[in-house]
DNA sequence: AGGAAGATCTACT
DNA sequence: GTAGATCTTCCTA
């Protein structure tokens, strides 16, 4: 199996990290055997500045790694849902990439069970389903996500050609910036919702 | 201590 | 398409 992406691959804009994360594979260890998707939606949050992001308002405990090492977890929940993120930017900078959506490729039947359907579409295709497919909570906040021994890592996957990426504003944010900072997959089922450019 | 908001999900019509 | 459940965190007192 593939290395997981370095370090350096998370320290850079977090719009240029959501696009480029975009087939990549999102792995996970559970137990002896692997758990895994590749990402097909993603957005990308900024700091203090950004009205959408959890940067918003300062530093507090709960959003700290937003501030910390790229390409560790930032898990925070919403509405009774744990939603991951990547922490990405630039040098002393501040932001993050929310991954709001999988294509399930190994242990389906496991996600199946996680998620109490047997409907494979709807396994993985929004930011709650997928950390409760993959059994992903605040117990795994700021994990290493550069490292194959962590329980959870991204690897390489396949090229994306620019071509096939759509765009939009960002789902379910009341204010948010005038850039559509959301990218997904086009034609691909297990995006959470199509939309238009 | 209590209330409100929120990067959501499910069930139902 | 809409309504209600959900639960963590923050803000105010």
């Amino acid at each position: 199996m593939k290395e997981a992406l370095p370090r350096e691959f998370y320290i850079r804009d977090p719009k240029i990290v959501a696009i480029n994360l975009l087939g990549k594979i999102l792995v996970r260890v559970l137990d002896s055997f692997y758990l895994s998707g590749m990402i097909v939606e993603t957005e990308a949050y900024y700091g203090e500045d950004d009205p959408a992001s959890r940067a918003r308002g300062g530093m507090k405990k709960y959003n700290m790694p937003m501030w910390g090492e790229p390409g560790r977890a930032f898990i925070y929940g919403v509405h009774g849902n744990w939603l991951l993120n990547i922490v990405a930017h630039e040098p002393n900078g501040v932001g993050a990439v929310l991954i709001r959506a999988l294509e399930p490729l190994e242990g389906i039947e496991v996600m199946a069970a996680n998620r109490g359907t047997n409907n494979i579409r709807r396994l993985t295709n929004g930011p709650g389903r997928l950390t409760k497919a993959l059994k992903i909570d605040r117990s795994m906040n700021y994990l290493d996500l550069t490292s194959r021994n962590s329980q959870l890592f991204i690897t390489g996957g396949r090229e994306i050609d620019p071509r096939e990426i759509g765009w939009s504003h960002r789902i379910g944010v009341r204010v948010d910036l005038d850039e559509k900072l959301r990218f997904f997959i086009k034609g691909n089922e297990f995006v959470s919702r199509e939309d238009s450019n």
